[in-house]
DNA sequence: GTCATATATTCCTGTCAAGGAATATATGAT
DNA sequence: ATCATATATTCCTTGACAGGAATATATGAC
């Protein structure tokens, strides 16, 4: 996970990221689209790769990238994981304290 | 969603994210616990604070972070909005062409 | 083969952010 | 008011990383 929020939390990977979001795209779809640098644009992709957030393949000269699936079902599943928490702590105790806790700090 | 991905990009401080998942904690607390030092636990705070991931909450003379629900909400509705996406692709052009690529790649 | 196009890599430089140490601030106890 | 404890902030230094420019590599066209 700390690969993958490291390589969002940059500007211009995270518009990529966005942008694949609509499909695959060749390296120079996406500097012409994002109007960045193409060095730059493959040094993102780079990262995004190594945290595997990305995958290629081969098409004639171009390399097309698309996300990978299997590294958001990971990001919904860590997502996850502090939801469900919350949820059960709802009916227990800890939703008492929590209310007495907004109630003070409203005061 | 940028700053978030970029506060959890560390891993000092997605170490602090996980630790609140159990619940809130003072800060010593979180020091104690991670074994890190206190003014680099406040400042790692700070971050996650200004992300929007961590609200705080003074009692007595100590300061309880907790984690933000909105943050985690908004964090799961951006990694739907992905699968979402795939999932409407799923049975229409885009699923075939994904399969002649799949089968491109394994010879 | 040569050439052109698409992409990747290298090298350099500047910037920014993290850690360490010291200090400041806030709050409660006496 | 004084002191102790908990936390925040400042200053400094160093390392990592992003951008720019140039160059290398791969692949297809001819």
């Amino acid at each position: 996970m700390e690969a993958v929020f490291s390589a969002l939390g940059e500007p211009g990977r995270l518009r990529i990221v966005e942008l694949l979001r609509l499909g695959p795209h060749a390296v120079g779809d996406i500097v012409e689209r994002l109007g960045m640098r193409q060095p730059q644009v493959s040094k993102h992709l780079k990262v995004l790769a190594q945290a595997g957030l990305v995958k290629v393949q081969p098409r004639a000269r171009h390399r097309i990238y698309h996300l990978d699936a299997d590294a958001f079902e990971q990001m919904r599943e860590w997502v996850d994981s502090f939801e469900e928490l919350w949820a059960a702590r709802l009916d227990s105790l800890g939703r008492y304290l929590e209310e007495l806790d907004e109630e003070e700090r409203d005061q």
